[in-house]
RNA sequence: GCAUCGGUCGUCCAGCGGCCAGGAUUCCGGCUUUGUAACCCGGCGACGAGGGUUCGAGUCCCUCCCGAUGCUCCA
């Protein structure tokens, strides 16, 4: 008698012995098409596993079980390090775990590998797959687990055990042939389900990420259950790589990284320019309606405003070097001072500089800071498109989204602790019309808390409590995925940071809101309450694209080079079918630029065709097309990005469409597309 | 910063010890006067820098510079 608990509760009965497809016929013809292995008391099994009689649990994984796929990929990370370890000698092993798009395992061997290495894992990894030998859990007592460990020479897995893991009683290990590793599990139960892997790369890693231990390899690499799904992945990256916004910025003529200016300092030309003055302009349109005060600050300012506020120098090291007076410079170098003595006298005080500002706060906080403030001034919203300096590390400089220079479209807000609540929830409001506006829905968003052990935080705990609950009930209104993140908030408050992904799956914070209780009490702010007392403000940062430089970077992901009309720097181009049309081409375009529209004018004598390509690489949002017959009826023949050739229409026609598009900033679809 | 990979006309790519370093595209000039994705002809234009090996180096070695990827997703 065997009774068989199905995942949503239902008993199955069987009077006699059972395998797992047995089950799963008895469901239906269709599960047990689909099951691919199957999990008996959280263990996983074979289609083909007879079931014990006596009371048991069952799940049969299909390819859509949420646990499957990754499954199935920590399941090959162990074949690739079986076959790394079968090419070559002592071979030690980190981790590898199942990640998003396929899995990697960490390694560290001697001499290192390389990609002329990948045919011959792989070939040695099917070999290991045709064998077909199951992976076998073994779990063992602590004390015998770190001798397995160590037995095998393992280092990396003896720490882990030894420190990771100390509290784990018993561990579990997985063999498959002579191949044995600590692993949690699951796993699945035979290795033939993997139908199609590929190692993607290799790169370097530390050892549990921290850059003062031993540096591994990390072999990246994918699998799926279908050859099928590993081509379609691969075609997928292919198309994304297509849209990355260094070869579109390149393409597209957006901005310019030149290397005798330095890395990581963008050069936005006229085209990206535009872009970015629209969606500032867009920005601040709404700025001015939730009622912020627009401000200017300088790029630089002095050392003790950044002692006073905290950021110099603990950030010293994200921070480009300070800037000296002329006279401090001649009268140190005449005293041949070194560059620590140098640096031990700006810390001290007994020299003063000035530092490129690598955050505005300081300078919001000095304008607050500049009068009295009664509460009825508050709350106090000050906003700047503050371009800010950060020297980041050389390897993680890239394209517009890691910049060493960047634009934040940040604000300050100085608030009672009254008014925090609606306030952050008033910063989001403008987040959620952006986002909105672009057609943006796929982002997540954290909210970072306080750890409930430490007592590293500023602030009363109870203005704590509703700071917090204020970021989750704002996160909330988004209506987007939150994450909440205890431990993740800053000493100083907690926060909310918005995340997007981008073509080649990376994630990336774009903006932030931040409450903030210390930099009112480092700068002792105040306000004068209706008691007549001296009160502190409380402070929220806030920029919820983070930086124009690495919000345009994910737009133009984004739209895949396609913006929207309101934002394309070059909305449409007029084409002449030949010169004799070109007078009335140009009458048709100064029209069209009167009206407001951004129009250019290809009067080249080349052949139509030749200048429609050239307009359909640029991704034009429309192109006119003017011959002599159009100039006869007083019509633009229309050649739309998505719909190719719609006939002709009247010039105001055309105008007004125009218009029309671009006043209601409508994102077309790019499934629109014929 | 560290690991792997890479750096060839403005751009994309070929060349991997040996004739004037190719092709495509852009650009310039000519030809053409064109009706919905590429007419033709000609021209300009490059081996990241510095050392070394060699009869001979874009190609091999070393150093430096620059770029890409990764260094978050825990046995």
């Amino acid at each position: 008698m065997t009774s068989v608990r199905l995942p949503d509760g239902s008993v199955k009965e069987f009077d006699k012995q059972v395998t797992v497809k047995d089950v799963a016929k008895s469901i239906g013809s269709r599960l047990a098409k689909a099951a691919l292995w199957a999990e008996v008391n959280d263990q996983p099994v074979k289609l083909d596993y007879e079931i014990p009689a006596g009371e048991v649990d069952l799940k049969i994984v299909t390819k859509t079980s949420e646990q499957a796929l990754p499954t199935l990929r920590h399941s090959c990370a162990h074949v690739m390090a079986r076959a790394v370890m079968r090419i070559r000698d002592n071979v030690q092993l980190a981790f590898g775990p199942a990640i998003d798009n396929g899995f990697y395992y960490d390694i560290m061997c001697d001499p290192p590998l390389s990609e002329e290495d990948f045919p011959a894992i792989e070939a040695e990894m099917q070999n290991i797959i045709e064998l077909d030998e199951p992976f076998e859990r073994i779990v063992r007592d602590r004390e015998s687990a770190v001798k397995i460990c160590q037995d095998m020479k393992q280092e990396f897995k003896v720490e882990h055990v030894t420190q990771g893991l100390a509290e784990d009683e018993t561990l579990s290990f997985y063999q498959q042939g002579e191949f044995l590793d600590l692993c949690r599990g699951p796993h699945v139960p035979t290795p033939k389900s993997i139908g199609a892997f590929k190692i993607m790369s290799i790169a370097g890693a530390y050892w549990k990420g921290d850059q003062s231990r031993e540096q591994l390899q990390r072999l990246y690499a994918t699998a799926f259950f279908k050859q099928k799904e590993l081509d379609e992945h691969l075609t997928a990256l292919e198309e994304a790589k297509k849209r990355d916004h260094r070869v579109l910025g390149r393409k597209l003529g957006l901005f310019h990284i030149d290397e005798m200016v330095g890395q990581g300092l963008i050069l936005w030309t006229p085209k990206g320019a535009f872009v970015r003055q629209q969606l500032q302009d867009f920005i601040s349109s709404h700025l001015r309606r939730q009622g912020y005060d627009q401000v200017f600050t300088p790029h630089i300012g002095k050392l003790d405003l950044y002692k006073t506020s905290g950021h110099f120098p603990y950030y010293q090291e994200s921070q480009y070097p300070a800037l000296l007076d002329r006279e401090h410079m001649a009268k140190l170098a005449s005293e041949g001072c070194t560059c620590g003595e140098l640096s031990n006298k700006m810390e001290s005080g007994e020299i003063e500089g000035y530092l490129l500002k690598p955050m505005n706060c300081p300078h919001h906080v000095k304008i607050y800071d500049s009068q009295q403030r009664s509460y009825r001034d508050l709350p106090i919203r000050l906003a700047e498109f503050g371009t800010v300096y950060r020297y980041e590390q050389s390897g993680e400089i890239g394209g517009l989204t890691r910049v060493r220079g960047f634009t934040q479209d940040d604000a300050h807000l100085f608030v009672t602790q009254e008014q925090l609540a609606d306030e952050v929830a008033g910063c989001l409001d403008l987040v959620k019309i952006v986002f909105e506006t672009m057609g943006m829905s796929d982002y997540s968003v954290r909210v970072g808390l306080r750890d409930p052990d430490s007592t590293k935080y500023v602030g009363d705990p109870k203005n704590w409590d509703l700071a917090e609950a204020a970021c989750r009930q704002a996160a909330n209104s988004l209506g987007r995925p939150i994450k909440e993140e205890p431990g993740e908030a800053a000493f100083y408050g907690p926060k909310i940071d918005f995340v997007v992904k981008d073509c080649i799956g990376r994630h990336w914070q774009l903006g932030t809101v931040q409450v903030d209780y210390n930099l009112p009490i480092r700068f002792d702010l105040n306000y004068t309450g209706a008691d007549n007392q001296q009160h502190r403000p409380v402070m929220i940062h806030r920029a919820p694209f983070g930086s124009m430089e690495r919000f345009i970077g994910v737009l133009i992901e984004h739209f895949a080079g396609t913006f929207p009309l309101w934002l394309a720097p070059e909305q449409a181009r007029i084409l002449t079918v030949s010169n004799k049309a070109e007078p009335y081409a140009r009458e048709v375009q100064e029209q069209m630029i009167s009206a407001g529209l951004r129009i250019t004018g290809d009067y080249r004598s080349e052949k139509l065709g030749s200048k429609i390509r050239d307009g359909r690489h640029e991704l034009l949002p429309y192109l006119f097309i003017i011959g002599p017959r159009d100039a006869e009826q007083g019509t633009v023949s229309i050649r739309d990005r998505y719909k190719g050739d719609l006939g002709a229409i009247p010039v105001a026609k055309a105008i007004s469409m125009m218009t029309d598009e671009v006043a209601s900033k409508v994102v077309r679809e790019y499934e629109e597309q014929a």
